[in-house]
DNA sequence: CCGCTTAAAACAGACTTATC
DNA sequence: GATAAGTCTGTTTTAAGCGG
């Protein structure tokens, strides 16, 4: 029994007629009524009330009919959400490091175009995200890059100029050292570059704070808590009301790349790939 | 030697033709 | 509409080739 005999015996009982199914389906007689026959043998019951004008269904034909129409009806929904490419479906499990300020406007705009498919989105650090792409366990991450690895291919989404952010218009580093330093939780890129440079000025912090939220950061440096470190896009409001200031990094630590990376042999499904597409 | 891909051979079963 | 016999198609099995 396969969908081909389910399929015949939709349409001979819904025509009525073994001839007329043949023809329908563009088969001959013969291989119909071997199909209703098997069907039959299958199921250890006839299915049908045989007469000169053609057959109807009896009982048992009513319960299998209302069966196979369901069971055709499921496999030609499976068929779209697969074969249909003009319309992405399914669930893209993405990854993201904490902070990428041009992701809400990606998800949203894609989300817009695309509302069969669902989003699912975990943060972590970009060492783990990079294990999670690889290991199939994501789709694909937006991570500091950029990424050198023989197993992900790589998208630039924004290049991004990090800047010292203070309460006080003028800074010297060596005041670093009396100021608290606020971060958002650990491996974030942000708080490793600081932490690099840092290191190679000798000087060791007085005390690091930890925050998840960016903008609890940025507050508390207004208020002269302490002092943070974060692309300059996402201070420039705060700064233009004078409630914050920013700082140049030495060049090696300010540039800041984000990349979309996914696996270059798996099979990019029409879902990835439309996502890729949207970003590109 | 192992795992994987490709090519060839064997087989099953799906369909047609012919007939009742 | 059913059956038998023959043809054809597609699948499975087997063997061989190709890196690592």
């Amino acid at each position: 029994m396969d969908l081909r005999s389910l399929t015949i015996f939709q349409t001979v009982a819904r025509l009525g007629s073994v001839s007329a199914a043949a023809r329908e389906l563009n088969y001959v007689q013969s291989n119909v009524t071997m199909h209703i026959k098997q069907l039959e043998e299958k199921f250890e019951t006839p299915l049908f009330y045989r007469h000169q004008r053609g057959m109807t269904l009896n009982t048992e034909g009513r319960k299998m009919l209302e069966y196979v129409d369901g069971i055709l009806r499921d496999v030609a929904e499976l068929k779209h959400l697969f074969l249909d490419n003009d319309t992405p479906s399914g669930t893209l499990k993405l990854g993201t490091v904490e902070i990428v300020s041009k992701l809400p406007t990606i998800l949203a705009g894609y989300y817009e175009k695309y509302p069969n498919v669902d989003v699912s989105l975990q943060a972590d650090v970009t060492e783990a995200l990079i294990k999670k792409v690889v290991e199939h366990e994501l789709d694909g991450a937006f991570v500091s890059g950029p990424v050198k690895h023989a197993l992900l291919a790589q998208q630039l989404i924004a290049e991004e100029e990090l800047v010292l952010v203070s309460s006080s218009p003028s800074f010297d580093i060596a005041s670093v050292a009396k100021m608290p330093i606020l971060v958002s939780n650990e491996g974030c890129g942000y708080r490793a570059r600081l932490a690099l440079w840092l290191k190679e000025e000798g000087i060791e912090p007085k005390r690091i704070m930890e925050f998840n939220i960016i903008e609890t950061i940025l507050q508390s440096v207004a208020l002269g808590l302490g002092i943070t470190v974060v692309p300059k896009e996402t201070v420039t409001r705060m700064m233009e009301q004078d409630k914050v200031y920013c700082h140049e990094l030495p060049q090696q630590y300010a540039s800041n790349t984000t990349v979309f990376i996914y696996r270059k042999d798996a099979f990019i499904t029409n879902t990835l790939a439309s996502f890729l597409q949207y970003m590109d």
